[in-house]
DNA sequence: TTGATAGGCAAGTCGTCACTTGCCTATAGT
DNA sequence: ACTATAGGCAAGTGACGACTTGCCTATCAA
């Protein structure tokens, strides 16, 4: 369900990438701490919902998963999609999409 | 001038891809040639002006430099960008993006 | 139970993107 | 010179993406 051009897609958003970063630093957020922490650390103003729907996208891509305690709601970056991304074109090898 | 940003929009689109495809398995291909193979070999049936944006897309995210020889433009495909493209989230590392 | 906190749902707006359409320029062959 | 070939420019269209707005649900603390 996630595919090459979801991976992509979800990564050609600036915000999205700075998601990223984020989880990076410190993985395991909650919605609000990344709204704060993009709002103070890189300018992004972006609302609540704006960054929920980010995070959506996100984890369709498969690129975050999430996990669900009380009212909270952690996030959690996944790399394994980023592995392999471009290696489709570093190497003269058969590249298989179905998309 | 190339950004990042750039980079993953260029890669999101799957016509694009496509044509990195075709770039890997023959390099220094031009826009006829290209078009008569996206459409053949993988049924991709858009018009060569679609196809012409494509390309200033992919050689403004800098995947492709582009040749003059008298009436013909060849496209060869550059992967440098390529290579280091996930390594921002693969190894807990500082980021550096302007964009 | 009431209020505050964390998050979700859905419609609507606005800009960007992929693509088309129509016409124009340039090189090469005869 | 004339014609075909390779490519370019620019305006227009339709759809999708990012974001907002408004309201709703769920959990926890007092």
């Amino acid at each position: 369900m996630a595919s090459v051009g979801d991976l992509f897609q979800a990564l050609a958003d600036h915000t999205r990438r700075r998601i990223l970063d984020e989880l990076t630093e410190r993985d395991g957020q909650t919605l609000f701490e990344i709204c704060g922490r993009l709002a103070t650390k890189h300018q992004i103003a972006s609302s609540r919902q704006a960054i929920s729907q980010h995070l959506d996208v996100l984890e369709a891509a498969g690129l975050i998963v999430t996990r669900r305690q009380g009212r909270y709601k952690f996030h959690h970056i996944d790399v394994r999609p980023l592995r392999s991304i471009a290696e489709r074109w570093l190497r003269p090898e058969p590249r298989q999409e179905t998309t």
